[in-house]
DNA sequence: GTTGAGCGTT
């Protein structure tokens, strides 16, 4: 894995974690680890990948181990440019665990500290707005353009009052045909697309031979071969 | 070959 050779987290317990996002798909651990290692002390970094494609999330997480130095790299190298994508390197907000993280460093659950009573705002104080006014702001541009979509659409419409209609083949069903319950695996696959796949109670060698069947040894073979499939591919069928 | 809001693994 992206690890440095060993399995699952290092040691959290004196870590902090930085979260960065917006990175590209191509972008690895080691492309990032040099990157946040020249600001500080990197004790691991990670990043989540997909289990099924194995491609990356789009994020990674960078463990300091100074949280100074994790805020700093977070001010430096929040707003790079990776890949020719602009990261954004904040830190963790939540844990590996669902525990709660502050500044990157875990915290007790909230059961531990549902005894301090001291001083507890209802809300964070915290709170900046500074979230979306960073070098380049997108959503700024994206508000004209879909002011202007907004309004072209309002003059150029589609003239029937049916704004809400939305029906991508209003001729053709979408799906017409739920999945049966049975446990269908490949429908268009097999080549019986009848509902019971191996009947129990008729024979192949009949139907085969009722069928034009030039040479019934062969078929008989196949028919064979065929059961054995539907034996290795769905033993649950038969019993 | 693609995509783009968000929070993590043995």
């Amino acid at each position: 894995m992206s690890h440095f050779g060993r399995a699952g987290p290092p040691d959290i317990r004196d870590t902090y974690s930085l979260l960065v996002l917006n990175i590209t798909f191509r972008t690895t651990a080691d492309d990032l680890f040099p990157l946040f290692d020249k600001y500080g002390k990197v004790v691991d970094v990670f990043i989540p990948r997909d289990r099924r494609s194995g491609d990356s999330r789009g994020f990674a997480f960078v463990r300091y181990k100074y949280a100074d130095e994790a805020q700093k790299a977070v001010e430096k190298l929040d707003g790079r440019v990776v890949d020719g994508r602009e990261i954004m390197v904040q830190f963790a907000k939540y844990g590996p665990n669902a525990e709660r993280i502050h500044k990157g460093k875990i915290m007790e659950p909230l059961e531990k500290i549902k005894g301090r009573s001291r001083s507890r705002s209802p809300r964070p104080r915290d709170y900046r707005h500074q979230s979306r006014s960073r070098s380049g702001s997108p959503g700024y541009r994206k508000e004209r353009g879909r002011a202007k979509d907004e309004r072209r659409s309002r003059s150029g419409s589609y003239g029937s009052a049916s704004p809400a209609r939305r029906s991508p083949s209003p001729g053709r069903s979408p799906s017409p045909r739920r999945t049966p319950p049975s446990r269908g695996r490949s429908p268009a696959g097999n080549s019986n697309k009848e509902g019971s796949p191996i009947p129990r109670s008729v024979s192949p060698r009949g139907r085969v031979a009722d069928s034009r069947t030039p040479s019934p040894r062969n078929s008989d073979a196949e028919v064979s071969h065929e059961l054995h499939f539907y034996n290795c591919l769905d033993p649950d069928v038969g019993g």
